[in-house]
DNA sequence: AATTTTCTACTGGTTTTCCTGTATATTGAC
DNA sequence: GTCAATATACAGGAAAACCAGTAGAAAATT
């Protein structure tokens, strides 16, 4: 471990204060060498063209590209880097998006020093790393997900967001070219698939599940 | 400035990086003290009970006392302490309740060192510091408020909730001891005030605007 | 105490939604 | 090409919601 060469990170992230605390943080480990700060993506990826980065510490939150977006474009310019995800409340669709996109690892930003060496490390090697929370809140959400949010066909969403809308059957059927009656099918079909009885209680369920806005 | 006495701050905010961050941003400073920091609330107004405490940087999401209770805590037993509020993503709502309760001044975590320090020194001798961009969001949600959020009656807002749970009016007018006819009355005042024509569309808006849930 | 607001309640309608059951064309997956 | 899923469409009827106008009683505010 003494003889081996720092692994050079970079950090993004718009919050001086994250960033002041990382540099704290990592800044007695002899293992890591932060080569780099910034606190938007635009300069990010300009400094990644002529340097070498191993890591970098994603905020999800920036002010110019999404975190998610920026997380991909890293990904298809240099894949060899390895993207650690942030973020301090952490809704599970966006660790997903993360995920699918690219990052290696996520963390909430109550991590400790030990976590935040310790992913650091784990993902350079070419592992994953999550903390326990946000596993915590993976598993959730996908026993959740399964359980109880019957999957909508496309022109279901669509009714879905019209009824939503306040829209009537006629008004959607007219909108969408279709006899009222086949709009009305696809109306019960949503209240039976949602479990409810009426139009009110299937949009507030429907925003619940984020299916609507 | 020179010969001025030290203001004593406490920290307090579950993120470690955090902390560390604005242990970091203000350990340049010869005028600021931090006196100690701590991750949850109980353990802080612990401290306060023994110790000289100045300024409080108080963060909205804490692990076991809300943020605001806490203000409202401190403000209580120790008056003469300022609380200086933060937090990253800050809905109005908040922001307000933080003040109410006695917060002299609102940060986001994006704030710079300067205006950290500016914050810190401005409420230490008791005048009120708000960042720009607090300042900004404060402004439009006045602005907002009184425009599109109409005023509901309580009354009003318990059978909204009951519609939403997909109740029908005989259900809500059982509910409630009262004849269905005055269920509608208020069904009606509810779509009339929001500006919808239907209990879908209804539900959606009151959601939208934060009056259910 | 006076005034405004809110809550209550009604009449008499029209429109829309919800229920039950059935059925064919179209699309997508394998 | 076959099978399953999806989108389409209908009938007939019951229930609920929506519309317009009115108005007295109870609270809350001033």
């Amino acid at each position: 471990m003494e003889a081996m060469e720092a692994i050079h990170i970079v950090i993004v992230d718009d919050h001086p204060m994250v960033l002041e605390g990382l540099r704290s943080l990592l800044g007695d480990d002899e293992s890591i060498r932060i080569s780099a700060c910034f606190t938007n993506a635009t300069e990010t990826l300009a400094y990644l063209e002529g340097n070498r980065v191993d890591v970098i510490l994603l905020d999800v939150n920036l002010p110019d590209i999404n975190g998610v977006e920026m997380g991909k474009m890293v990904r298809e310019r240099h894949p060899a880097i390895k993207i650690l995800g942030l973020s301090t409340y952490s809704e599970p669709s966006i660790i997903n998006q993360m995920i699918k996109n690219g990052a290696k690892g996520y963390l909430l930003k109550n991590a400790t020093a030990d976590e935040l060496v310790n992913a650091i490390t784990q993902i350079y090697n070419g592992h994953f790393y999550f903390g326990s929370e946000v596993q915590k809140i993976l598993a959730d959400s996908v026993s959740q997900e399964g359980k109880d949010t019957p999957k909508l066909t496309r022109r279901e969403k669509h009714i879905l967001q019209l009824i939503a809308d306040g829209k009537t059957t006629n008004a959607i059927a007219e909108e969408l070219f279709i006899s009222p009656l086949t709009v009305e099918t696809h109306r019960r079909n949503l209240m039976q698939k949602m479990e409810v009885s009426n139009a009110a209680a299937l949009v507030k369920v429907a925003i619940e599940k984020s299916l609507l806005q």
